[in-house]
DNA sequence: TAGATTGTTAATCGATTAACAATC
DNA sequence: TAGATTGTTAATCGATTAACAATC
């Protein structure tokens, strides 16, 4: 039983097919081929069809695909056909910015809870949503159950934090402090640090000559 | 002449080498071997070695690599031997937390510039840096030589305004809309899009039963 | 029907890993 | 010297692309 898994590198390219065909629906396209949605993602089209066909059939033959079937597919294999609880770590500046941030809600997400440490924001309300004590984060989110967080620390806590996110139950978390975290297997970690992108891109520029 | 190019998947590692040895050097480590340094990585050491030898000879057999000299020539490497200027647009949320950041002076960056098209916000600083017209955008980043913007603004103007960047003269964008920018061949574009990965990691997920 | 495009197989390409001589 | 670890080559592994029969 149990076919092969299916590669993670595959799994990291759906959401941003999701993303083009949400756009497609959009602007009112009904079909769209391989072709046509390698072209806006710069990817080729037998890797679309190839990657998609790891999950079945979605297109037809000389027609492509249907936007709207191949969104709902999409949405089912990434498990967001439901609506996840998220707990925002830290009310600084990016947490609170994504304790605002309204794009989560119609792709799946909801920030219900957020932490910080200082009492001068404990009690204070962010988008409707109070800041609590870190102290309560491991009981929170425990009792609720919350499976996924944000974690927008000062680095030097991350480490500590984390893990008390894992003890809690948590099992994917979106980190934004600039540091590796160490976690056990099974636990889904990825990370978001502008500087890691802009010394990718410095890799390529040419200085300025003034 | 010129050896083939490294390839762009051994560049994107170098920035995480960077900040893993910028860690290890407050911890007071001198040496790093390939092994422990892959140990925290989640690499391999082989890769590392690999990697780093496409740049030259760091390390010393025996020892591993001098964690001060790894330091400085991934600096260079990377070209944050420099500080580089940055411009933000879009002083949201996101826009005024990037204005904001502290991590990005030490690391070779400099938000020098903010814009955004809100009357209601231009003219305000946002740490020191003014918020000006987005209308001056394109002759203000001409003028400066600037080469760098972070891209914060709703996902319906990211491609004009992203156009008019390249106009200007910019030539890496780090695009916080979540929208594919089409751009010419030679301007560099990273995304950062927290719906993206939420969505890869809930593909792991399994939905609690309650 | 003719044209277009899928799903899939085989070929190609590129990245990672294993292994080890060189050497600190 | 003995032990450790590099840089590099060859082997392996996995991902991407090309090609095409099937079919809408």
């Amino acid at each position: 039983m149990g076919r092969t898994a299916i590669p993670d590198i595959v799994v990291s390219r759906l959401p941003l097919y999701l993303r083009a065909i949400n756009r497609m629906e959009e602007e009112g396209l009904e079909y769209i081929s391989s072709h046509e949605l390698g072209a806006r993602l710069g990817i080729s089209a037998a890797q679309i069809r190839k990657d998609l066909s790891q999950f079945g059939e979605f297109g037809k033959q000389g027609t492509g695909y249907h936007i709207p079937f191949l969104k709902k597919q999409l949405i089912r294999i990434l498990k967001v056909d439901r609506v996840w609880d998220v707990a925002v770590i830290g009310a600084g500046d990016v947490g609170s910015a994504l304790a605002r941030y309204q794009g989560f809600r119609e792709h799946g997400f909801r920030v219900v809870m957020l932490f910080d440490s200082d009492p001068a924001k404990i009690g204070h309300t962010i988008n409707d949503i109070e800041v609590q004590d870190v102290a309560q984060m491991e009981a929170r989110i425990t009792e609720a159950g919350i499976q996924i967080a944000m974690l927008a620390v000062p680095a030097p806590v991350a480490q500590e934090i984390a893990d008390k996110l894992i003890a809690a139950g948590v099992r994917a978390i979106l980190n934004y402090a600039p540091v590796n975290l160490a976690v056990r297997e099974g636990i889904r970690v990825e990370h978001i640090d502008p500087v890691i992108h802009l010394q990718h891109m410095t890799y390529y520029l040419m200085p300025r000559e003034d």
